[in-house]
DNA sequence: CATCAGCTTGGAAACGTTTCCACTTGACGC
DNA sequence: GCGTCAAGTGGAAACGTTTCCAAGCTGATG
C-alpha cells in the first residue's frame, strides 16, 4: 500500500510542506505560481490528504455521525438517505451506525463516534441515559435526538407529535362503528413507542372506546412481534373489529399473519398502520397510514445539529402526523358481526 | 468540549504514556498492577482514546467502507445490514456511504474512506472504471466488489449468478403460454443490469420466445422508471402477457402502474421480479421473485476482504439465484387473449 | 534612500497516539 | 557471588498534517 504524503508533494512542487498544507486548504495566502504547482503535483501523484492527521491537528474531521436502531426499517432507510444528502450539501460526510434495535451495538457505535471525533451526533436512541449516550452529553459534543428522545438526557430534539394522526386515526375508526380497537403498540423502553401509546389510550378514552386492557398488546417495533400480536387479538373472545399498529414492520407482520388466517384487512378487519412507507399504498386493498415527514425531519435534525456546531443552542422541533384513510379503513362495521 | 488523553491517565494512574498505551491496547508486557490503575483511571476520567492519533500512528483504523447504490432499496438496506453485524463479529466497525446511483457521489464517498484510512472497503460499484475506483485499485487498498463489479477493475467479487434464476423464470412463463415477455431492463451502466439482460435473451431466445426489440425496455433501477415501462409496454399494440423485472424497486413502480390502469397482477398480466424482498409476498396475488442470498453475499464479502487485508488473495464467488413461484405467475396465458 | 506595509514563504512546534530502544529489577542457574 | 535472562518500565521518536512565527521580497511612501 503505497503511501504519499505532503511531504512528497512539496518537493515534487518545489515549495515548502507549509506552502503546500495552505494551498491544500484553500488559504487565502498563496501565490498564483505556488498554487499552480501544487494542484499538478497533486493531480500527478494521485495524492489524497490523510484524513486522521488532518483531523488531528485541526480537530474538526467534517464528518457526523448518524445512529439509527434499524436501517431495514424502510422509515429509518429514508431518514439516513435525508439526512445524509442534506449533510452532504454542508460538506460533511456522514458515518452511518446501525444499533440493530439494541442497547449493546449503540453503544458500540457511540464510543466509535466519540473515539473518531466526528462532528457531531445525530441519533434516534433507544433505553434509558445510561450508557456512552451520557459520554456524548458529558463531553459536550454536538449532538441531537431524532425521531426518538430519551427522558432526562437534555439534547435539542425533533420529533413527530403522534397525538394529532392518532386522534384522527381513533376518530375515524370510530365512525366507522367501531368500538374496539386493538392497538399493537411500540417497545415502552422507546419515547416513540411510549408516546403513541399514550396518544392511543387518551384518543379512545375520549372517545368512548373500549380499554379493554386486552386489546393492548406490545411488541418491539419488528415483524415477528406483530404478526404474534396479530395471532393473540384475533383470538380473543371479543375480538377487536379494527387494528391500530404503531409501525411498519409490525403493521408488515401483522398483514402476514391476518392474510395467514385467511382474513382480509379493509373488510374482516380495519388496519391503520404508523408511517408512510411506500409499499403499503400497493396491497390490496392498499393500507390506511399515520403519515410524517421523514424529508422535513432529516433536513431539520442536520440544521439542528449545524446550529449546535456552531455554538448554538436551536430550539426542539415537533412535527405533525396527520391520517391518510385508504381501503384497508373504508368499510364501515358489518352490524352482524359487531359484538 | 473537553479533552482528555492519554497524558492524563497516565498521571493519575501514576504511569508513563508509554505503559499507559500498552495497558490499553492490551499488549501483554504490563504488570497487573499497572493494569489495574490504569483502568481505574479510564473510568474515572471517561477515556476515549482518539481513534485518528490511533490510526495514523499504527495505520489501522478497524474500519470499513461500504459503498452502496441506494440504501432505500431495501435488497442493500438488507445488504448493508448484514455486511455491517458481520464485520462487528470481526471487530470492524462499518462505514456505510450511499452513492444515490450517481458515479460523482460515489467517488465523492471513495475519496473519504481512502481519505480516512479505512481498512477495506466493500462496494457495489456503478458507472465504468474511471473516477477514484481507480485511486482505490492504485493504491491496492483492500477492496472487494459485491453485487456489481466493474469490467477492467480486477477486484475480487461476490455475485449473483442471474443465468440459473432468470432461465427458470423464463421457462416457468413460457409453460404457462406466454410467447411475448416484456423486460424491463436495470441501467447497462451496471453489471448487474448488463448481465440480467443477456441473461433474458439468451433465455428467451433459447426458448423460442419473441425477441421482439418492443418488448425490451431499459429502466433504471428507480421505481419511477418501473412505471414509466409498464405504460409504455402496455400501450403496444401487441403488448406482452408477462413482465420480468430486472429489481424490486422498479417492481414497485410498475406494480403500482398496472394497478393503476385498472389491471391486475396475475390474471391481466404475469409479473415476476429479481429480489426477493418480503413485502412483495404480501401482494395479493403475491409477486414471484428470482431470489438471491443477501445474508450469504454479506458474510462473503467481509471475509473475503478481511483476507485481502490479511495479504491473501481470495477467490470470486457466484452465488445461484432461484425462482420462487406465487400467485402473480400462476395462471396460464388466457387463450382468447393471447394473439 | 531609508522605512514600511503587504504579500508570500519556510522552519518548527503541536496534535494524541504507538512503538522502538535502552534501562532497571529480581530471579535463576552455575 | 556472578553472569544471564525475562519482565516491566519510561523516554523519545515517529505518524502526516496544520498553524504559529519570523523573515524575505516587492514596491510605494516620505
Amino acid at each position: 500500500m503505497v503511501t504519499i504524503t505532503i511531504k512528497d508533494v512539496a518537493a515534487l512542487a518545489g515549495v515548502s510542506v507549509a506552502t503546500t498544507s495552505r494551498v491544500l486548504s484553500g488559504n487565502p495566502a498563496t501565490s498564483a505560481d505556488a498554487r499552480s504547482r501544487v494542484q499538478a503535483a497533486v493531480a500527478e501523484l494521485d495524492y489524497r490528504p490523510n484524513a486522521q492527521a488532518r483531523a488531528l491537528r485541526s480537530t474538526r474531521t467534517h464528518a457526523i455521525g448518524l445512529l439509527v436502531p434499524d436501517v431495514r426499517n424502510p422509515f429509518f432507510a429514508d431518514l439516513a438517505h435525508t439526512v445524509e444528502q442534506a449533510a452532504l450539501v454542508h460538506g460533511f460526510v456522514t458515518l452511518l451506525g446501525n444499533a440493530n434495535e439494541r442497547k449493546d451495538q449503540q453503544d458500540r457505535y457511540l464510543d466509535n463516534l466519540i473515539a473518531r471525533r466526528v462532528d457531531g451526533i445525530i441519533v434516534a436512541p433507544l433505553g434509558d441515559g445510561s450508557g456512552s449516550i451520557r459520554s456524548v452529553v458529558g463531553r459536550e459534543i454536538p449532538a441531537v435526538f431524532i425521531d426518538r428522545t430519551i427522558e432526562g438526557i437534555d439534547l435539542p430534539s425533533v420529533t413527530t407529535d403522534s397525538d394529532t394522526g392518532i386522534r384522527e386515526a381513533v376518530d375515524h375508526l370510530a365512525a366507522l362503528g367501531h368500538t374496539r380497537i386493538g392497538y399493537i403498540a411500540g417497545p415502552q423502553s422507546t419515547s416513540t413507542g411510549r408516546e403513541r401509546y399514550a396518544s392511543f389510550v387518551r384518543a379512545a378514552g375520549d372517545r368512548g372506546l373500549s380499554l379493554d386492557p386486552a386489546l393492548i398488546v406490545f411488541g418491539d417495533f419488528q415483524p415477528e412481534s406483530g404478526s404474534a400480536a396479530v395471532r393473540t387479538l384475533l383470538a380473543l373472545n371479543e375480538p377487536p373489529t379494527a387494528l391500530l399498529v404503531a409501525d411498519s414492520p409490525m403493521a408488515f407482520g401483522a398483514i402476514g399473519a391476518i392474510q395467514k388466517l385467511g382474513l382480509r384487512i379493509g373488510t374482516d378487519v380495519a388496519l391503520v398502520s404508523f408511517d408512510d412507507i411506500d409499499w403499503l399504498a400497493l396491497l390490496d386493498p392498499p393500507v390506511s397510514v399515520i403519515a410524517h415527514s421523514v424529508a422535513d425531519m432529516g433536513r431539520i435534525a442536520v440544521d439542528m445539529l449545524r446550529t449546535v456546531i456552531d455554538g448554538g443552542t436551536p430550539e426542539s422541533v415537533r412535527l405533525p402526523s396527520r391520517l391518510i384513510i385508504r381501503g384497508s379503513s373504508a368499510t364501515p362495521v358489518d352490524p352482524s358481526r359487531s359484538r
